[in-house]
DNA sequence: ACATGTGAACTGCTTCACAGCG
DNA sequence: CGCTGTGAAGCAGTTCACATGT
């Protein structure tokens, strides 16, 4: 496929939490200009993005909702369940886990995993703490295809090497430093200090 | 000022974090390669960064990691303190209230807002709950110039509204819905969802 | 008539390549 | 000579505008 660019992944994601919206609440159809107005884009936007994959619309009546939120599912990789595990029982860890988020997107969370032996064993909600001694033998026998990394900074990359070794397919990064891995596993950060630092550069150099 | 690249802001943000890891290790001067290397970029890209703001370097011999530090975090507005309220106490709004890392970048947290009464008057560290029928005259009076909102996706809105008219600069939101707030406000948002769809994206549409 | 799908034009970010200066 | 700073070139993402199909 041809190489997508990463804004337009972002938008069809925000698309497709529109449609669900308007899904649940019966309307059948929708057009790009209905898509655009909610995502803060433009029609011609979102029908570019949706043309790298197909066309999905009908020429003067617009989108089937049910249609386009499957397909936008399908592309996005939600047709299949995916499990994942947490690594890092610490602050983060713990919040994450109890996330509903993850199980109403159909991630599925099974296990925390730390260090620690005085969380080991422990549950939270139907989530329990395990030992990390054992994460590169439940990665191989195929647990998780997603591992999230809510440890400090300084073990970050270590962990990572574990997880992409024992063949891990996607990491989604909470530890504030840059993660390298093999261009075959897929990375994405969260990075609040990032964040904070686009907010107070916007704020101190307003421009408006 | 001119108008700054999105995708320039955070690579200074990570620049400054390479910074202040060799800084600490007393590494005087640096150069944009060895900072291209660390960020996984070019250092044409680096320079061509940091010219937006002005020229920090020495022809021939590099950057003095103090001096480029300190410009970074002027630049970055971080040159003062800023002030933080979480609002929603939640499973989200308790580990960000613990989280380490904003006191340590100069974000002081003193609050967390709900309005569970159950909540209102507990403590968590040094940051108190408080009844967030007083949002708005405690941002008027001064108390926050930035809100993080760890609320559910149906209020979030309505809250950003609140803190928009009581004068707050920016916000920063973990609620999974696309808010609406005039552009003399800053905004950013983390969105879970979002990330992991483009983690299953890239896992599905495998290339490289 | 109406909204999609799409080449073409445009805008803006990135990369190149070299002049400038320590 | 080495590395920065920067116009110019190249490339990628967005917007335009219209032909196309219902």
């Amino acid at each position: 496929m041809r190489r997508i660019a990463e804004s337009t992944v972002r938008r069809l994601s925000l698309y497709l939490s529109f449609l669900e919206e308007i899904e649940a609440r019966g309307v059948p159809t929708t057009s790009s200009e209905d898509l655009a107005r909610l995502g803060g884009t433009t029609s011609a936007q979102v029908r570019k993005d949706l043309s790298f994959f197909g066309s999905f619309g009908k020429r003067g009546l617009g989108y089937s909702v049910p249609e386009l939120s499957a397909r936008l599912r399908r592309i996005l990789g939600l047709g299949r369940q995916w499990r994942v595990c947490i690594i890092g029982a610490g602050k983060i860890g713990a919040a994450l886990a109890r996330y509903a988020g993850f199980t109403e997107r159909g991630f599925i969370v099974s296990a925390v995993y730390d260090s620690d032996p005085s969380k080991i064993g422990s549950r939270w909600g139907n989530v329990k703490v395990r030992d990390e001694a054992s994460l590169e033998r439940d990665i191989e026998a195929g647990d998780y295809q997603i591992a999230v990394l809510a440890v400090p900074a300084d073990s970050a990359q270590n962990l990572a090497d574990r997880v992409v070794r024992a063949g891990i397919k996607g990491i989604l990064n909470f530890a504030p430093v840059q993660l390298t891995v093999p261009n075959d596993v897929a990375l994405r950060a969260v990075n609040m200090a990032m964040e904070l630092e686009a907010l107070t550069f916007a704020i101190t150099n307003k421009v408006d």
